[in-house]
DNA sequence: TTTGAAAATCAGTATTCTCCCGATAGTGCC
DNA sequence: GGCACTATCGGGAGAATACTGATTTTCAAA
């Protein structure tokens, strides 16, 4: 386990970013490539840069960590959630897990924390560092990584050009060739071409499989 | 809201059962149309019937009310459910939101409760009897019982012959025409005549929302 | 700066699908 | 018998598809 994590952070306090930074610093493998001051900036992050890994606060302005944590679902759900608290109690916990983040680790405990919690979310793994009496929230983490990336955490659309992924996005709504050629004001048959090459890559003989990939990683909602 | 709800019934305590049974033979749009002993058996019970309600124990022999909640969800995605339990306590609580139940009620309630939470979830509408302090729970609830029924819980597949359905299926697995038309040993055009037909009947436009019509019923899975 | 790879654009062509019409025939029911 | 529903097929105009091939733009590495 010694490929490249890309790592985007998120707090509203710039010391303590930098403090997790300076703590990542000695790990080539593990490389932050963003770092945002509150949930929306983080979330348009994790939109645009599709990180393995978003490490966030729970408080944070304008937007919280587990609004953040639902909405990163839907614009890179491949992209896994740790969120680095300075709440002491699990009181939002059920949140959390409900929205689907991997691990959770308080600001308290030493930093060391952090890093196992890296370690393992990195094997697809799930991290508690609160209070959790019985485990009964542990369990149910578990249980929703395991459902969520059944060997699989949704397809991989990093392959696509922007352009495809524009077209792919269409396509799966339903739009027809014709109607996103107008709608972009190029030849159909330069929709059928990248068309044709999003397919290629994606693995998908037809729309339909277009539109369970689209539903699978997020960018369709039913 | 006079219209015709038809119910499912599971616990291991038969007694108790037929309690429910009576409390509800006064309102004949209530109609108990089947009782099961264990999990399984309900589960059974609901991909055969397909009933509006299941209202069942959360502590059963075989299957527990968790599991076959997840299960009813696989097999018949518009039956709604709500836990009957002895339980005092909410401690399997986040459990069931995530299994996706509609209510909750605890047996040492009155019996008018469970009437309440039918009439609830048969709005659409969530209902907690249970200890939850904060409404965290039944926020989250909510949340899932918006985003499950979205306005609707899946459109109607009764309008289509059984030839139809097949063809359905067959076309939102992502099945071609001329596919289907030879696993079935008839001619493409027959095909293209049933298709045309559904597509009429569902209101769909293309198979892109043959597929949409296909997951949110339950007939597709992801 | 040059070079090279990837991305975006479009055309041609044979084949296939789609959409909607009409037609026939069997089945069950009042 | 008459009626509704279902399943089966064909025609024909137009659209989409599956490639192949070609040109231009962009952009980062050498």
């Amino acid at each position: 386990m010694d490929s490249l994590c890309r790592i985007v952070l998120a707090d509203d306090h710039k010391l303590l970013m930098e403090g997790v930074r300076s703590l990542l610093a000695p790990y080539p493998e593990l490389r932050v490539e963003g770092m945002a001051a509150d949930g929306e900036e983080a979330v348009a992050l994790a939109a645009s840069l599709a990180p393995h890994l978003l490490i966030m606060d729970l408080s944070m302005p304008r937007m919280d960590g587990v609004e953040a944590a639902l909405a990163t679902r839907e614009v890179s759900p491949r992209t896994r959630v740790i969120i680095y608290t300075g709440h002491e109690d699990g009181r939002r916990l059920p949140e959390l897990v409900h929205a689907g983040v991997m691990a959770v680790v308080r600001k308290s405990a030493p930093p060391r924390a952090l890093l196992d919690a890296i370690a393992c979310v990195r094997r697809g793994e799930t991290f508690l560092e609160v209070c959790d009496p019985g485990g009964i929230m542990a369990g149910m983490l578990r249980r929703n990584a395991r459902r969520e990336d059944g060997g699989e955490r949704g397809p991989d659309l990093s392959v696509l050009s922007p352009r495809e992924k524009e077209i792919f996005r269409r396509l799966a709504e339903g739009d027809s060739v014709r109607g996103i050629a107008d709608a972009l004001s190029i030849s159909p048959k330069t929709v059928e071409s990248h068309k044709y090459n999003l397919l290629t890559k994606l693995k998908a003989s037809s729309v339909g499989d277009l539109i369970k990939i689209a539903i699978r990683s997020g960018v369709l909602k039913l």
